[in-house]
DNA sequence: CAAGCAGACTAACAGTTGTTAGTTAGATAA
DNA sequence: TTATCTAACTAACAACTGTTAGTCTGCTTG
C-alpha cells in the first residue's frame, strides 16, 4: 500500500521477530504467531508464503544494511579510532530501531535455508572489513599492536549483544549510549 | 559406574550439547540425538528420563559452577582489577573445558521448564556480584568512574561469547588468551 | 446494482514430535 | 547352569507441525 501505514505483512514479520526473540525460530509455531496476531494460522498465508520466508525477511535486510554501512565507514577518510566509533554508533542505532530483529539475526541465522550461504558471505565480509580497520589502526599507531582478531571479537561480541541489554534501560538515548560504550571499549576501564 | 570412564548417560549429554549448539534445543529431535549416538530414539530412555532432563543437566551444573566461583573471587582479598582478571580467566577456563555446554547455556536457557526460575536466580546473583566488584573498584579509584552496568554488560558480553570464538583457534592456550583478553578489556585498545 | 477482491475462516493433509510398552540378545553373578 | 541385569530393539501412541484447499463476508470499484 504505502510506507507510512504498516502493511499486514510487515505487522506479521514484526510480531514474528518478537516471538523469535523470546523462544527462538524453531520453538515458535505458526499457530503461536497467528494467535499473537489475533487470527488463525491458515490466515497468515494470505500475506506470507512460508515460515522460512519470514525469517529471511527479518535477517537478510539487516545483514545487508550492516554490510553496506560498513563499506561506507571503511571507505571514509576518518582515522581508525574514529571509524570504530562510527561502527559502535551504527550498532546502537540499528539495535535501538529493530531490537527484535537483531535478536533474531544473532540467534536464528543458522535456521536460514536457501539464504544461509548468502548470509554467511555477508557476515564474513563484514568481519573482514572490521579487522582491516583495526589493522590499519595498528599500522598508523592509533591502536595497540595486539591480536587484531581478539580485538575484533571482543568489540563485536559486545555490539552483537546490545539487543539483550538495551530493552532493560528505559528510554535509551542512543547517542549517550554509543559514546559511553565507545569510551569503555576503546580506552578500557583502568583509571 | 566410575568417574574415569564416561558413562553412557554422560556421552548422551555431551552429544546433545554439541547438537544443541549447532541447531538449538528445539530444533534437535530425540531421533537426531539417537542417530548421533548410533542408536534408536527409544533406547535413549534407558539412560535419561526426558529431553528436558538433558537440558537441565547441561545448564544447571554450569550455572552453579559460575555462581560458586564468583563468590570465591568476590570474597578474596585481591583488588578489583585483579578480581576482574580472575573472572576473565574463569570464563576462559570453563569455556575451553565445555564449549558446547557454554553455547547451550547462552542460547537455550529459556527452554528450561522447572529449573528456569532457579537458573534466573543464579544468573541474577552472578551479575550482581559482578557489578559489586566493579563498583568497589570505582570506590577505590582503580576503575574509571563510569556506568557500572555498561561496563559489566560490555565485559560479560565478550566473556559469554567466548564459545563462538574459541573453536576457531587451533589449540587455544587458555592462559595466553585470558591474559590478552584481560589486557584488551581492561586497558582498552587505544595506544 | 453487480463484480471483484482482500482477508478472514473451517477442515484437513501428511509428516514429525517426545515418549511408552513390551521384547530380546548378551554379559555378569549366583 | 540358571537367574539377573544392562542396553539395545520394534511398534505404536497421541499430540503437534507447516501448509493447502475451499469457502464466506464485507468493502471497493465499475
Amino acid at each position: 500500500m504505502n510506507s507510512v501505514v504498516q502493511t499486514r505483512k510487515e505487522e506479521i514479520i514484526k510480531t514474528a521477530a518478537k516471538l523469535f526473540k523470546e523462544k527462538g525460530y524453531s520453538a515458535v509455531t505458526m499457530r503461536d504467531l497467528a494467535a499473537a496476531m489475533g487470527m488463525k494460522a491458515a490466515s497468515l498465508y494470505n500475506h506470507i508464503t512460508s515460515k522460512q520466508d519470514i525469517l529471511k525477511a527479518i535477517i537478510v535486510s539487516l545483514a545487508e544494511e550492516f554490510t553496506y554501512e560498513m563499506t561506507v565507514i571503511k571507505a571514509s577518510d576518518h582515522g581508525a579510532i574514529e571509524k570504530l566509533k562510527l561502527i559502535v554508533a551504527l550498532h546502537v542505532k540499528i539495535t535501538v530501531k529493530n531490537m527484535y530483529g537483531m535478536a533474531c539475526l544473532n540467534n536464528d541465522w543458522m535456521h536460514l535455508e536457501e539464504q544461509l550461504e548468502y548470509y554467511l558471505k555477508l557476515r564474513k565480509k563484514y568481519e573482514q572489513d572490521f579487522i582491516d580497520i583495526i589493522k590499519s589502526g595498528m599500522a598508523s599507531d592509533e591502536i595497540i599492536d595486539s591480536n587484531a582478531e581478539i580485538i575484533m571479537f571482543s568489540l563485536l561480541s559486545t555490539l552483537r549483544s546490545l539487543y539483550l541489554w538495551i530493552p532493560k534501560k528505559e528510554a535509551v538515548n542512543a547517542n549517550d549510549l554509543a559514546e559511553t560504550l565507545s569510551r569503555v571499549l576503546i580506552n578500557g576501564i583502568n583509571k
